[in-house]
DNA sequence: CGGCATTTTGACAATCGTCAATCAGTGTGG
DNA sequence: CCACACTGATTGACGATTGTCAAAATGCCG
């Protein structure tokens, strides 16, 4: 099973057995981290690069009056300040959302692997505008859906994401988080991310139990979102079709 | 009068003589666009990169029910298209506002410049992650802020901009749009965007007319926003202060 | 069983959008 | 010069969406 970042990768970037060989060294000594911990703090600019490598974390911030945005989901594959060798410190927090696995990666590694292999360099370069084009779609879903329509489309987005990884079934993914957090997520208050979540429910187009999100009509909720899933920049085809791993 | 792009670039990394010399002769020909013009549309790939030089351009996108975000406003400085080469294609399309002048730069120059010029790439790699940063905060912004201190925020954040490329005074800078132009990039209506900013009118936090947007109290209108700089990431100090250019 | 977090529901209020009308500014043709 | 059209700004009335508060229901775990 190939690890999730050279799955991500390998769809937007083409990587030879080197860049993977390479790749997957840099995966090898990788530690648990439990749910709703607090990895990097905003201010921070932590010396290692980290990439999640399975469960759900978010880049988040929090405003003066104690309410909280979460930026974006990492997921595996996902790194978590990629960034911050060059910016200089972290303008967001990052958290865990459930028990995740994580490497740490020395900048000097990411240096060389940029200096050195120029196909890891450009497949690096392709994950961090995709990360801004995902931004630039929930920027439109926040500004010009209403939440029911907002929420579909994160969903389907997820599924689509968690599928390049090797994290989804066809049309089911794992979601254990509370509801406060995916409202977080969406700039909703719990109360009306419930009633968001039960109209999709409602409406036969997903299910969540136990912590799984099922979609019941992958066609019928993209319809609903207007979900089009060009933003994610999946131009190259994966060896490996959409299937549960572990 | 250095072009705006190394004035930009310059707060926040270090290019050197020759770094400067080579980026003036990129800008050697620009052209003139009128306002409200498209200038790439969803779906293209541009072969030619797209540098605004002065003038104010945005990137947006329209859903099928009509609705139009602005996902970001370009100002001189800034790059229409950078990651088209990666990407393949663009997932927005971008658009003037006002009458703007730009540059083509083709796509080998970019190539050349990252490949030989380390500096200059690690200064394009630095404006890409800014770009992403805030994106980041509009999402905060439009997720966790009411109407009228979204509003403030943003122009907090385009009066710091415009002054990193001498294009704004120490209180006010030109912003000759529309209102429902302006409340497109917030996700507001047309009404909503006006009464938000009789508001800030009526607290004697701004002035707008003629297109000059003043900033009345700058510190006021920060404290009303809860603006906080560090997420544009401009941790060098400029050669020249703030004053209006041409 | 008893706590505790989370989900769900109801009632109500605040924010924001829509519709429609008016007002102000600008440019154009006669 | 004025009438006219047109765009953009502004206002009022009303409705829809969403938030807040508070309580009840559910589920989980010791």
């Amino acid at each position: 099973m190939p690890s999730p970042l050279i799955s991500k990768l390998e769809r937007g970037a083409y990587l030879n057995d080197e860049d993977r060989a390479r790749l997957e060294k840099v995966v090898r000594h990788p530690r648990r981290v439990g749910a709703r911990e607090n990895l990097i703090h905003e201010g921070e600019a932590p010396s290692n690069v980290h990439l999640v490598l399975d469960g759900l974390a978010c880049r988040y911030k929090v405003l003066a009056n104690g309410r909280r945005q979460i930026i974006a989901f990492l997921i595996p594959g996902d790194f978590c300040d990629f960034h911050v060798a060059i910016l200089g410190a972290m303008d967001h927090g990052i958290a865990t959302l459930t028990p995740c696995t994580m490497v740490s990666i020395p900048a000097e590694t990411i240096l060389e692997l940029t200096t050195y292999y120029p196909r890891i360099s450009r497949a690096f370069w392709w994950s961090t505008l995709v990360d801004e084009a995902i931004l630039r779609e929930w920027l439109v879903n926040m500004g010009q859906r209403p939440a029911d329509r907002q929420m579909a489309h994160a969903l389907c987005e997820l599924l689509v994401r968690f599928q390049t990884v090797g994290r989804a079934t066809a049309d089911s993914f794992g979601f254990p988080i509370t509801q406060e957090e995916f409202g977080d997520a969406l700039g909703l208050s719990v109360v009306h991310t419930n009633r968001s979540l039960q109209y999709l429910r409602q409406e036969g187009l997903i299910t969540l139990a136990g912590g799984v999100m099922t979609v019941l009509d992958v066609d019928r909720l993209r319809e609903f979102a207007g979900f089009k899933a060009n933003y994610l920049h999946l131009t190259l085809l994966s060896n490996d079709g959409p299937g549960m791993a572990d």
